[in-house]
RNA sequence: CUGUUUGAUGGAAUC
């Protein structure tokens, strides 16, 4: 049996919408007893392969076979049927196992798992009817939340806004400090500054206790806007509040910092930070490496990068395309193609990002044959799909250097590959 | 020897 599992799930992994894997896949469940993860696989790969009957039926199938479902099974269902965009046969198939009373299938870890389904994959309107045609359902804070989170996410404040007053209204719904801070953030997020900070007046004054992460959001958005000195004032006002700064909420008021271009305060807040008994995490060693790479102190960047595995960070690919970054705004695209290597080996794979300031290095550096050798290869492999960064970065190469020719054809090919997305 | 759901909010790279 695990024999198969095995099998199977590379058969699931390796081509998730073909029809013909997924018969073999049947075929072997012939060939041995399967148990509750082969059908777990099975389900996923049913959802990921939009038939979403085949899954539902192979719930029944279970019992059939004598496998008891557990609670994880109709879970793996319903987030497989939401990511398959199948969020309406979700919620239908959730009512159809409250119908049975299958109690001990269904909890308030199943609403979540369906809400958070929903939100995941844009179906807010589905999520917030849910929530309304749900007075007969234990619901709670959090999966009001969620969905609060998801509209904010979508730009959809207003409705945000209305389905807080919702909560409110709802017994076991209150909207807490979560519900809050998600509120505010979308309001940071939005520049809207001065309505986040009449936001957290007014939760104070309800005696609601703002935390670490209401206050992050708040520096964070003081900070996009270059209102540095409020941003402290604030930091200072969490500290006053026995609020314990984490690593998220330095970071963000070092990238603040550095954003502004006041890096010597940078320095100093890191250190503080040290001093303070906080840990730096991975981001706020990136932020570190990004902030000395665009103050022109390279050095500084690389000392950082270099005592990042010390301080018990793995360099991750956000960390080594800042750096390369630097080096190719310093003109030593070698030095950056040479780390571009040196992640590669060391099991950390670049993405579209590293690529697009590769290719944009190289223009820059005149080598745009080589860019443009970079850039096909990126074509060929498929591995990463251009965007409109790489093609920006590209044209612009083939233009300084006078391929106009090249620049064109280019450009045709361009509109071509838009056309197909 | 394989897979997965994991109850909500904040920070980093191509500007």
């Amino acid at each position: 049996t695990s024999t198969c599992n095995a099998l199977l799930a590379v058969f699931v992994r390796g081509n998730r919408h073909s029809e013909g894997h997924l018969l073999l896949s049947d075929k072997l469940l012939g060939l041995c007893k399967p148990d509750l993860n082969t059908y777990h696989m099975l389900l996923m790969a049913y959802c990921r392969a939009g038939e979403a009957d085949k899954a539902v039926g192979l719930l029944e199938e279970m019992n059939a076979a004598g496998v008891e479902p557990v609670l994880e099974s109709p879970h793996l269902l319903l987030d497989g049927l939401c990511s398959a965009g199948q969020a309406v046969e979700a919620r239908k198939h959730l009512e159809e196992l409250e119908r049975r009373q299958q109690q001990q299938h269904v909890g308030g870890d199943t609403y979540i798992v369906l809400i958070r389904g929903m939100c995941r994959t844009g179906k807010l309107d589905e999520a917030k009817q849910f929530l309304r045609e749900s007075s007969h359902r234990q619901l709670n804070v959090a999966m009001y939340t969620m969905v609060v989170d998801g509209l904010c996410k979508a730009g959809r404040l207003e409705e945000a806004f209305d389905l807080l007053e919702a909560m409110a209204n709802r017994e076991g719904c209150e909207p807490n400090v979560v519900t809050y801070n998600t509120l505010m953030a979308a309001l940071c997020r939005a520049g809207r500054l001065d309505e986040a900070l009449a936001l957290l007046k007014e939760i104070v004054d309800k005696g609601c206790c703002p935390d670490v992460v209401t206050y992050t959001s708040i520096i964070d958005g003081l900070c996009r806007l270059k209102r540095i000195d409020e941003a402290h004032r604030f930091f200072e006002e969490m500290v006053s509040r026995q609020q314990v700064p984490d690593a998220v909420a330095y970071t963000a008021l070092i990238n603040g910092l550095s954003k502004a271009g006041r890096v010597g305060e940078v320095h100093r807040l890191f250190r503080y930070m040290l001093l303070d008994g906080c840990i730096p995490d991975a981001v706020t060693c990136s932020t570190l490496v990004n902030a000395f790479c665009k103050s022109g102190n390279i050095e500084a960047a690389v000392d950082m990068f270099e005592k990042m595995e010390e301080r018990g960070c793995k360099p991750n690919v956000v960390v080594y395309t800042a750096l390369i970054h630097g080096f190719c705004k310093l003109k030593k695209v070698d030095v950056a193609l040479g780390l571009l290597q040196h992640m590669s080996r060391n099991g950390c794979a670049p993405n579209l990002v590293t690529h697009n300031i590769v290719v944009d290095g190289l223009c820059k550096c005149g080598r745009v044959q080589d860019a443009y050798d970079y850039f096909s290869r990126l074509l060929e492999t498929g591995n990463c799909r251009p965007d409109t960064y790489t093609f920006n970065a590209i044209m612009e190469g083939l233009c300084k250097a006078g391929e106009l020719d090249e620049a064109r054809r280019l450009f045709e090919d361009m509109t071509r590959f838009c056309a197909r997305n």
